[in-house]
DNA sequence: CGATGTATGTACGCTACCGCACAGATTGCT
DNA sequence: AGCAATCTGTGCGGTAGCGTACATACATCG
């Protein structure tokens, strides 16, 4: 006897109108998504889409001679999969899976119906995509612009974000891969927020110790992304 | 007496069902876009979407400094406003012509209204934007891993394939600010390509010499967001 | 408890790009 | 023709991050 999935614990999966819910949840699928999975390859064909609970998913290209960046972080907020419901089918990127945990998949025919059934389902799943065009552009200003340490507390923040608690399993040679950066970058990075009584880490494990200091120290990109996620996906909190 | 606007442009236009562009086509204005006029800007409302015909504009996001970057550029292929149809009403980001020339408004309202009234608008309008958010994603991997050479390069061909003909004006100063560069290093840059007989350059004029010379001396960025234009956009053209 | 792997720190020279200051050169204006 | 504005070239010191090589520390497991 298995247990009826919950739509608690994704953002997407509560905003559905009930009816589409219903409609959904026979077809959703528990899975565990242990760091390091690939969900997706570049050009390959996606036969679900997953919605993370605890796991965070990074959507990553890879170049030709291996070096690799971080176009965008997906959570509990969101949906890796999105090239599904947009029509092309594929992406030049990868998907895979940056902290362990689980989530929701879906398979693609169950989201693609459901897109064209109801107009509600469309348009949180743009609104959604909107908000990570955001990430994507505001990723692409950060890579352009900013220090590596205030790529550090950026990433650290949106990672923060997708968990509940302030510990994160993480290598610095993960996260440079991440960044596109040298291992000994993020060393160096990880070491300055040590210093200024920010972070704690040791082996894999970081304790954010000061979240409000690093939400001083990073750049104005993180706060751009996060306030379009709040207005995109949280009308009703605003003022 | 004015004319008919025409459809042969713009090549979403062209993609239009016959029935959608017929709805469309008297609401079509059409509008000259001078260098340097800004579309909109962030957080405003839009009120009409933009089709380019032989004019380019530049999406970029300016920060609190006032350093910019640029996240993606529109020509006669694709359409400006894409937060009205996912249903953002506005970004962060700005647009604003970098090639002056003329297009084609409608009006917010009946954007939407096609985009909701017919499928095949929305899976129309849905591809394109897959497109720029690979655009979007390769800037960001450009920004972070690539020469100023390549990236020059890059956005030559970019502007290139968004034009007739193989001259661009352009002053060294505004593709520094695209890129989010400093000018010298612009300067720089295009006196490598100057010197390698691929462009030849005076006064705010570029004029392309070997068009394949910057496909060889750019990185896979391009190719890339090309394929994945072509993929989305002319899938009859492929084998 | 010692051995092996994994994670992190350190050092050194190198390069691309930055910031700034200024020097031609071309164009347009009167 | 002469002047002003604009655009492009150059030089110089500074620095962030790279590539490489190696050193240390911790963790796991036999």
């Amino acid at each position: 006897m298995t247990h009826q999935p919950s739509r608690a614990g994704n953002g997407l999966l509560r905003a559905l109108p009930d009816e589409a819910w219903l409609r959904i949840q026979p077809h959703l699928q528990r899975v565990d998504m242990p760091l390091g999975q690939t969900l997706y390859q570049p050009g390959g064909k996606l036969n679900h889409v997953y919605f993370p609970v605890d796991a965070i998913v990074s959507l990553l290209y890879v170049m030709q001679n291996g070096d690799s960046a971080e176009i965008a972080v997906v959570g509990h907020e969101g949906v890796v999969g999105i090239a599904l419901f947009m029509g092309g089918e594929s992406t030049p990127s990868s998907a895979v899976v940056q902290s362990g945990g689980y989530g929701y998949r879906l398979p693609s025919r169950v989201i693609k119906e459901e897109f064209n059934a109801s107009v509600a389902v469309m348009h949180l799943l743009l609104r959604y995509t909107q908000a990570l065009i955001t990430q994507m552009a505001q990723t692409a200003v950060c890579n352009r612009h900013h220090t590596l340490d205030q790529q550090l507390c950026r990433w650290l923040l949106l990672s923060l974000d997708r968990l509940q608690g302030s510990d994160l399993v993480m290598t610095q040679e993960l996260i440079a891969n991440m960044l596109g950066v040298r291992r000994e970058g993020v060393t160096n990075a990880a070491m300055n927020l040590q210093r200024a009584g920010l972070i704690a880490y040791a082996r894999g494990h970081i304790h954010v110790v000061d979240r409000q200091g690093l939400e001083q120290r990073t750049c104005e990109c993180y706060a751009v992304v996060k306030q379009e996620y709040d207005r995109l996906l949280h009308p009703d909190k605003l003022a």
